[in-house]
DNA sequence: CCGCTGATAATCT
DNA sequence: GATTATCAGCGGA
């Protein structure tokens, strides 16, 4: 990725996200929607200070912060931001690498549903705590820039605080989102 | 298409 | 002891 590109404010890193091409041993696709958070954020999980779990959002920009969730789940952030405490949660990909792997280890054949969901992805790619801190320049990641696109913005998902903030980003018009973004916003490239 | 519900356990108070 | 940055399956329109 181009220097500096981590470290640009949290909310501009979610946005140039979109569209860049994520891979894990060659499995992955297009990042096609984002969330911000940061430690100021009611809703995220840096807003009550360091703890052993988020511990990998205090440190440098450009790792990996994954997580469980509801017992179940793994997610997985991109650290980053102008301050401390900040990541990026990868909410979706377009698959464009590896279908086969990741129809295996999803169990079903829909392509549009391999990875339409944070949780969903990583267990297409195969992601678990083990990756928790990781550099995202290094292997088993590959993290490559990609085209520009023209992007939507709506609320986060999923979350009772802070709510209405408008810091999830995605593809306009992509199939392959979680959900679907609240009309009409579609932002230019 | 839409909304509801159970599963399931780490994390934090 | 409550909460949780989720998902699959189900039933109904």
């Amino acid at each position: 990725m181009p220097p500096g590109f981590y470290t640009q404010p949290v909310l501009d890193l979610a946005r140039a996200l979109i569209g860049c091409t994520l891979t894990i041993e060659g499995v992955g696709g297009m990042i096609v929607e984002t969330e911000a958070y940061h430690a100021g954020d009611p809703a995220s999980h840096s807003h009550a200070g360091p703890t052993s779990r988020n511990r990998a959002m205090w440190g440098p920009a450009g790792y990996a912060y994954i997580y469980r969730i509801y017992g179940i789940h793994w997610c997985l952030n991109v650290v980053g931001g102008d301050e401390p405490g900040a990541a990026v949660l990868i909410r979706a990909l377009q698959p464009t690498h590896g279908l086969d792997r990741m129809r295996a280890r999803r169990g079903i054949t829909d392509e549009r549903a391999l990875c339409s969901g944070p949780g969903k992805l990583c267990q297409a790619l195969g992601i678990t705590g083990a990756l928790d801190g990781h550099t995202l320049a290094a292997a088993p990641f590959a993290l490559t820039p990609g085209e520009p696109l023209p992007t939507v913005t709506g609320p986060r998902i999923g979350i009772s605080k802070a709510a209405d903030e408008p810091w999830r980003f995605g593809v306009a018009g992509s199939r392959f989102l979680s959900r679907p973004f609240p009309p009409p916003n579609v932002q230019p490239a």
